[in-house]
DNA sequence: TTGATTAGTTAGCAG
DNA sequence: CTGCTAACTAATCAA
């Protein structure tokens, strides 16, 4: 890696190396690294095995460089889907927290009501003949506590 | 990391460049590198310039290195932390969708008892005389429904 | 000048 | 070998 201090990064002063064979065209970096394996091969005929060696270097190291662009890019993608997931994450709470503070009202409410309303059922059962029967039909209808879809007697409205 | 592995970056191998003067001996990346710049100038005293240059560089380089490691570290904590913060959501969002549900289910079971409590109560205020006036009390407590606070009468039990 | 960040390079692992 | 990733280096930007 220091090796590369002085370097002049295997691009423009490198590329110009194979002027010896009359086949070999100065491949640039986009034609090498996007070259086949069996393209390559064509390409290396006639070439000293120690140039074999380098053009195979250089095909290498261009690969590193879009390997290591794409790894770059898949490390912020994946750090903004995170905090994409977290956001949405984020307005589900809020959505649910305001469905539950509704519904807490709601409830609350509803107690209001409910005792308001059983409070004066006993007002008009207590006063009229006939309190034991009615005693015992709201004691019927609190113990319905427990299974809301078989209530002691249907409500219509 | 590898470079303590394999090779020598720059520590063992490069330390040995400066037996030239007899009161440099030969500093550690470690040395230089938390050497404060009056602690460097000292150690400059009776250099080449280019030897100066030289070593200013390679503390350069290592501070570098350091600010490298920094950087990686701090990425992998942020990651940590966003996946940190995002399975907290998670459990909130759970937390929240299990007390609605259960909400939900009390609503629904309290729904049920009141419309229950006031079928009986139509049926016991219809039999006997006075009706008007039992209409309009129940009238009165549906009402009651925006201030659950100031119900039209006390309910105990 | 110092510290942080980006892109390119190398080493090394995994498939 | 191919692709990916960690660590290192140099360049560049900001304070």
């Amino acid at each position: 890696m220091q090796g590369m201090t002085t370097h002049f990064k295997a691009g423009k002063a490198l590329k110009v190396k194979k002027e010896a064979g009359e086949n070999a065209p100065a491949l640039s970096d986009d034609e090498l690294v996007a070259m086949s394996v069996r393209e390559l091969n064509q390409h290396l005929r006639g070439l000293t095995k120690e140039d074999v060696v380098r053009l195979k270097q250089r095909r290498r190291t261009l690969k590193n460089r879009g390997y290591a662009a794409s790894c770059r890019i898949k490390r912020v993608t994946q750090k903004e889907e995170l905090e994409r997931q977290k956001t949405e994450l984020q307005h589900e709470v809020d959505k649910l927290a305001r469905e539950n503070a509704s519904m807490r009202l709601e409830l609350d409410a509803l107690r209001a009501k409910y005792e308001a309303l059983q409070c004066f059922a006993r007002t008009v059962t207590r006063g009229p003949p006939g309190k034991v029967a009615a005693t015992s039909v709201i004691t019927i209808v609190k113990s319905a506590n427990h299974s809301p879809s078989s209530a002691p007697f249907s409500a219509q409205s």
